[in-house]
DNA sequence: GACATCTATCAATATGTAGTTATATAGTAA
DNA sequence: TTACTATATAACTACATATTGATAGATGTC
């Protein structure tokens, strides 16, 4: 049984936590890293404009279509994308719209870690 | 150079949305890598607890001194942790708290997708 | 039918990294 | 000083995966 009916269970007060399973740590970590390749966030930033085929991915991202593919087949494997046959074409396109926060969330993270490194690196306040 | 000064720099409209640039895409991506591995989560779920020494890490999370170790070095470079010496001990904390509400999007998209196939499994909408 | 296009997958290579063991470094106590 | 504790790092193995090229399968067009 590869995966488990209630993954992603966390603490029961309301705010927000990290998985409180080993399990949930597993699953959690498996999305972490679909999204960890910088070629699926490219992918991704194309589909955030709307759907797209394969071949119309290449065109944007660049490198090979096998490993556009490939990149493809990982995301939807971690339900991050979803696809449709249309003719020849497979549709790909974004599952969950809460990636996009997530995105952003991390993005404001590195500009304010930045932030606070220029700051250092300023004098305000000297490395420990 | 190693960091851009600009590295998550996101599309003008105000809704979240991936990073714009290449640049922007490998440093998500780099933090994401660094969330990507269950030993790292247990890592901060014990850390959402409060800060802790290594000792206390290695002795909730369990494995070897070595590689909790090396697993915070990891997490410090992406500026998800902080350290700080007391005494002989090195005291390590969650740097961003909003860590914490990105990994409860993803535990609610897991649930979410679980429970759309959990639907397909059912009948209600077989596979294409 | 033959042919072209689009997509997925296979094989092979190269790179990255998690884990272990052993060792080095820093601080504390006697 | 020596001894002990806590942490970081180096060397190594093993495994995962990103990338490419070749190829197979499916679909549409002639």
């Amino acid at each position: 049984m590869p995966r488990a009916l209630d993954p992603g269970r966390r603490a029961p007060c309301g705010a927000a936590s990290l998985p409180a399973t080993d399990a949930g740590c597993e699953e959690v970590a498996t999305r972490f890293r679909a999204l960890s390749e910088p070629t699926r966030l490219k992918i991704l930033r194309r589909l955030a404009r709307g759907e797209a085929s394969v071949s119309e991915v290449v065109a944007d991202v660049g490198g090979t279509q096998a490993n556009v593919s490939k990149h493809l087949a990982v995301l939807l494997s971690s339900d991050i994308v979803r696809r449709k046959r249309q003719g020849g074409r497979t549709l790909y396109a974004i599952a969950d719209p809460a990636l996009l926060s997530i995105c952003s969330i991390v993005g404001e993270g590195i500009e304010r870690a930045a932030r606070v490194r220029a700051a250092e690196i300023l004098g305000m306040a000297p490395r420990p």
